[in-house]
Order: C-alpha cells, then structure tokens, then sequence
DNA sequence: CTGAAAGCGCTTACAG
DNA sequence: CTGAAAGCGCTTACAG
C-alpha cells in the first residue's frame, strides 16, 4: 500500500480508502489507484486488517471424525456450501475435524486457543461432555444439524419432526396400519425427533402405537447392529435413516419379503444409501443449502454483537418419492376384487 | 500479554519470552507467568504474530470438487492426515474446494488474493489451464497426488508405475499370459503411469502388448462409459482404480464368467469399491499417512526458504491381497491333473 | 477531498 | 536476567 501511495504521490490512508471504496477519494483517483494496484500484483494483507479489527474473518467448522468415513461425503457437502456464504461475506471457513482422541479427553482445537477463529460452527452431534467444552470458549459457536436441550447453544436443524411425521402420513394414506419405526430413540436427537413426528402420525389417524414395533438399530456408540424383526410382521417400516433402510431391504428381500408389494419402505437423508438400495428408497433430502446458510447468516451476526441469540431455527425437508412404498397389501386386495 | 506483565510487573517482553520458552527469562519467573495466563484465561493472538513475521502459518489445501462426491471420501482422508502434520508443526490447513466453474474460469482462491496462507497443496489433478494459474501464484505450492510434466512444481505421488508393475508380476507369477489394462491412458498422469508399469511387467517377461487388450473406461470429462470387451477374453485385468475394477466385475458376473475363477481382476486405490466387490478386491493401498508427511515437510522448508526444490517424490504403495485372482484356468487345469 | 497520528498485540534487536 | 523502542500493514478518528 505504501509503495503504490509513494508511486502516487499521495498517502497510504487515501490509498486504503480507494481499495474499500470508502467515502473521501475522488472517483479518478480511485480508479488510479485500482489499477496500479493490479499493475503492481498488490495482495490485500487481510492480517493487518485483523489485527486492527481484532477479527480474523475465519469460522472454524468442527466436524466430528466419525461423519467424515466412506460413504459419508454429506457433511464435507455442507461444509463446502458454508464455506460458499462465508466467503459472499468475506470470511472464510476453517475445516477442524474432530478426532475420537480429542472428543474424548476433552481437547479444544488449538483455533480457539491460538485465537485463529472469530467463532465455531459444530456440524454433527458430539459427547455431552464436549458440549460443555464447547459452551465454555468465549467465542460465539452454534451447532448445525444437532442441538442439546440442555444447553442454551444456537442450533439449525432440519425439522425431523414434521418430515418424518410427513413421511409417516403419506404411509397411512396408502392405507398401512402397522407400522415400525427403525432407529435407536437414546442415540441421537435426530433419531429421537423423527420417532416424535412418527409418533404424532399414529396419533392423528387414532393408530395404538404398538412397543414391538419400535426397531433398534444400533448400540450405545452408534454401531450398527442386526435388526431384531418382531414375529408379526408390520406392512411399513419407518427407518431413522438410508443406511439403516438398506441394510432392512436387504434383510427383507433375503427372508424372501417383497419390497414394496409386501412391505413399503422409507429412509431418511437421501444419501447414496437410497440410490444403492433396490428398490430405491423413498426417503427424505435435507435442505443444506438451506441450512448452510442460515447457520452463515445466523453466525456472522452473532459475531457482530455476541448478545444475539436464534434458539432453535428449523429447516423444512423435503420429500423424494422413489420406488420402494406402496399401497399396504390388504388395501390392494380390496381395492382389486378381479384377483379373486 | 500486557495485563500480565501489570499484574506481576514486569514487562510484556518478559511474558512473551516466557510463554515461548525462550531464554532470557529465570526459571522461576517463567512458571509464575504460565499460571497466571492459564488463571487469566489468556489466548495467543496469533495474528499478531503473523502480522510481524509476514507468515500466517497457515496453508491452503486445495481439492477439486469433483473429486468430493459420495463415496470418494479419499481426498478428506488426505486432508485430514495433513492437517495433524501441520498442527504438529504450528500450522492449520484450510480446505478449499475448487468448485467446476472457478476452475474453468480461472479464478484464484481468495485465500491467495486475500494473503490468507503461506503456500498452497493441490490435491487431485487439475486442468492445465488451472495449473499454469497456479504456476502465477507467488507463494510456494506443491502437487498432492498427481504431477504434470510441463511444470517444474514440486509433487508428491504414489510410486503408480512400480505398485502397478508389482501387481502386474503377480498376475504373472500366477500363471496369466494374457492380461487386459483398463483405464483411459489420456486421462490423468497416475492412469498413465499404472499402465506403463503394467507395460514394464509384461517386457520384462517377454509377453507382447496386444492393443486390443487395452480398454477404454472413461471420456475425456472422466465420466465413466461402458467397457467394450475383447473378442477373445484375457484371464486377468488390470484395472487402473478400484471403481472400474469393481464396475468390470459386474458386468463379467452378469456375463456368466466367475471371478476370479475365470477371470482374474485387480484395482488400485483400497477404496470403499474394493470392499463392495463381490469377490473383495486384491488392490494397491496408498500410504495416505506418507504421502501427507512428505508434502507437509516439504511444503514448511519452502516457506521458510521458497527456493527450495524437491521435484517428483514417489510414496510406494502396498499391495492388499484379497479375493479377486486366481490362478490362470490353463495352468489350473495342468497343475491338477486329476481334474483329467 | 486528503493526510498525520495513533494503535491493534505481538517479536526482534539491542542496551543495560 | 530484564526491558525500552521500533515495527509488521493496515484502519479509524480526527484535523485541515
């Protein structure tokens, strides 16, 4: 800035003011000044800006290890569309990911200790214990796409509630009645949502929410496990996720099960899982642009005035219609009488 | 640091030596000022420091995006690994993802504009257009996984050519004289240097290279075709990733030919293809852990000294032996003669 | 419209 | 062993 102001003959201040388009420079010189700027290869030096601001203009994105696996390419997708909005906004977005051995010995990531960061977006559901972590660095910090009733942390989530309850409603109107809900209700709250919205399905159309035919999937560390069928067999199933819905499919069709002419199906997510699964899966996609960039929005103003709170923002999903729901069999036989 | 140095009183210079251990300060004062910054709960502004080492210790990563789909989680992997070594060494890695149109219309990261980072990895091959681009950048840079011969950037790549060669032999050794190469040798520098070792295999044992034994398996944008098999099948494949190998292997069960009884097929990369195989993949396995050390090393000597060179730096690969070769059905049938 | 001065929080080179 | 001074490259508040 000083060589381009000397080769001028003016002042860095006036220099700075024509690079930010500040008020206070005649639009000639600003225009000079530009194009000198780009003569002379000039790299804006966004440290010394922080340092003046005390702003970094980075948000580290934690993510925990365990979404980052093969097949798991979701999270990096909402990463790179935050990373997007940060930069429409001059920020930039910082990737931490978040290894078991640091989750559990309550490590914080050496960007809040070297102060590299002006605020923290946690994308996907991490130990209580570090939540408490979380919750004590005294920099703003949201969770996306979890959050914990216990703390008062801002979260986006998509509404798993009404999606699965949706969901579960587009099965009745196909006329099931019994109808199983797949997932572990104590591991996660999406998991513990999308049963809710189940639930409240049942309850609308007067159905007895029947114990047996809640599923479990996956024990306490989130590995999955085999899926303990109940004896009589319900015509739908209502799985917390794509994966678990293939891995279901698959089993059904190896007991010799039709899908969807003897059971229908719908996962939830829409990852590679409800391509893979034959029949192909429908299920429920999450809006992450959506959610990208409330979570941006929602972070680059808490930055500006720390006191701002968003409580819990919900983000509508929508409904992908594939192949593997169909009218519930007795329905079909009523509504067929020429099979007789 | 001030507020430290008030309420022991002694100066800032004083705490800053002593929470960097340098020398300068006794013993006893150092631990004294350590405790009260942990008491105080002061954070490092490591932007200051940068601001007056002209270093912002930090290093741009960048991968294309097309190389971030579902069930490509390679890259992050790689990413991940580069990031603890530049942790390591007081470093922080930041992901850019360079989206298709960014690429084709040569844009340069705003990391690099913005003087955000100390130098640049490029992990996963780019246009030549884009690399010229990234030639103009006037920090250090490097190549992650793939190299390009016009330009004198430093790289670092899997040893393609002898992990190939190696998989080759062992074909060989198993009796196979006729062995097909599967991959676009137009494509991308590792696909070309898998196949000339697998050239080198086939010279060393006086085995001519039939053209027709050389198969397509994708366009020029890498979007993969349909493989056209030979009149006369070969008794083993050499695929250039796991991908096509496990794509080949389907299309030769549907055909009726049994793998690896038949036919013998072999990948490259270990990836979550070589799992989903039906028979599982014998393949090459990438030192991720070697790869990420060696360009991070590298990387950090060029900044400190950007005209460090260290030109092509072959990481070797293993192989993994699984389930997908077989012995050549000829030499089968002469090995057991009771089969007459 | 233009610029001199101060300051962001560190580190380095030097003096004591 | 300890500290006063200068400086990294910007921006902001103020004076002209």
């Amino acid at each position: 800035m000083r060589d381009i102001a000397d080769r001028l003959g003016v002042s860095s201040v006036t220099v700075s003011k024509a690079l930010n388009d500040k008020d206070g420079v005649s639009d000639e010189l600003k225009e000079k000044i530009k194009v000198l700027a780009v003569e002379m290869g000039y790299r804006y030096n966004a440290t010394a800006r922080s340092m003046k601001e005390g702003l970094t203009h980075n948000i580290g994105v934690i993510i925990p290890e365990r979404f980052t696996g093969p097949t798991q390419s979701f999270y990096v997708r909402v990463f790179q569309r935050i990373t997007r909005h940060l930069e429409d906004q001059g920020y930039y977005g910082i990737l931490h990911i978040l290894n078991e051995e640091d989750e559990e010995g309550l490590t914080l990531p050496k960007l809040y200790s070297d102060n590299k960061v002006d605020g923290f977006i946690v994308l996907g559901q991490i130990s209580k214990e570090y939540i408490e972590l979380v919750r004590s660095m005294d920099v703003p910090k949201m969770f996306l796409d979890f959050y914990d009733e216990h703390s008062d942390i801002d979260s986006v989530v998509t509404d798993n509630f009404y999606a699965a309850y949706e969901l579960t409603n587009v099965l009745v109107q196909q006329g099931h009645r019994s109808i199983a809900y797949v997932g572990n209700l104590y591991s996660t709250s999406s998991i513990q949502d999308r049963f809710l919205g189940y639930y409240k399905s049942l309850l609308e159309h007067r159905m007895p929410m029947n114990p047996d035919l809640i599923l479990n999937d996956r024990d306490e560390r989130g590995t999955f496990i085999e899926i303990d069928l109940p004896e009589s067999l319900p015509t739908a199933f209502v799985c917390n996720c794509d994966q678990v819905a293939h891995l279901l499919v698959q089993k059904l069709t190896s007991l010799g099960i039709q899908v969807p002419q003897q059971c229908s199906v719908v996962g939830f997510d829409n990852d590679i899982y409800a391509l893979l699964s034959e029949p192909k899966l429908t299920t429920v996609e999450v809006d992450v642009e959506q959610m990208a960039r409330t979570a941006v929005q929602s972070m680059l103003k808490k930055v500006d005035n720390p006191n701002r709170n968003f409580g819990r923002v919900h983000v509508k999903g929508n409904i992908i219609y594939r192949d593997s729901v169909s009218a519930a069999p007795e329905t079909l036989e009523m509504q067929s009488p020429t099979s007789i």
